[in-house]
DNA sequence: GTTCTAGAAC
DNA sequence: GTTCTAGAAC
């Protein structure tokens, strides 16, 4: 008879002072983490350490998500130097589907991140295409969650979990809000959702020096 | 996270 | 009149 601890569904294992509740249709990612054998139709890869799954409403034309496996790491709040390994293989397997994508189009850009606060329960980092070309991208919190400083870059956090030994519970989740929408190339102000996303999908200049470190590509100057 | 929809904004 | 945002959902 095998017993396995380590993986299971048991609630209230949450540290110290860590109580927050998650509904229950914050729950979804958890059960492909954990059961990904009733999703077989839809995981792309599962590992001891993380499931890669395609985001159910991609904001892009790529949008997967690489999520932890490990019990108790419900965010980036969770996570600790002990992490560390963990989340770099995260970061490695989601390179791994970069390295994919872009075997089919060299012409896409990724990104890899977290948001900082997140909706649904379970770490979870991002991998999306910089295009943002989906018709389930729809309202400011959406543009704003991969295109401000809400979406924090899983390199960054990497680095932060190394030197500080944890991730600053920043409150962006406001801050997100109040700032304007802006094209995530040219950084021009646009003053909806409509507008914005009938500029992005024609705007073709380069991306900021600044952002360069944190894109997945073949080719950037292209 | 999404859907629905009232009423604000244009 | 139509487009768009934002708050409720047990």
């Amino acid at each position: 008879m095998q017993v396995d601890n380590t993986k299971g569904r048991e609630e209230g294992r949450h540290q110290a002072g860590n109580f927050k509740k998650w509904p229950r249709w914050a729950e979804a990612l958890r059960d492909v983490a954990f059961s990904p054998e009733k999703y077989k139709d839809k995981v792309l890869k599962v590992t001891n350490e993380a499931v890669v799954y395609p985001d159910l409403y991609p904001k892009g034309k790529k949008h997967v998500l690489v999520i932890s496996r490990m019990n108790g790491l419900n965010s980036l709040e969770d996570a600790g130097k002990e992490h560390l390994q963990h989340l770099q293989n995260i970061h490695n397997l989601g390179q791994e589907w970069v390295a994919k994508f872009l075997n089919e189009d060299q012409s896409m850009i990724f990104r890899l991140g977290y948001h900082s606060v997140p909706s649904l329960r379970q770490l979870h980092m991002h991998v999306i295409s910089q295009d943002f070309d989906s018709p389930f991208l729809k309202n400011a919190k959406h543009w704003k969650s991969f295109a401000s400083s809400f979406f924090l870059d899983s390199k960054n956090v990497l680095a932060e979990l190394e030197s500080n030994g944890k991730i600053n519970p920043c409150s962006e989740e406001g801050r997100m809000l109040e700032s304007p929408l802006r094209c995530h190339r040219c950084k021009t102000l646009h003053k909806d959702i409509a507008h914005l996303k009938y500029h992005i999908c024609k705007c073709k200049i380069p991306f900021a020096p600044d952002l360069i470190p944190y894109l997945y590509a073949s080719n950037l100057s292209a």
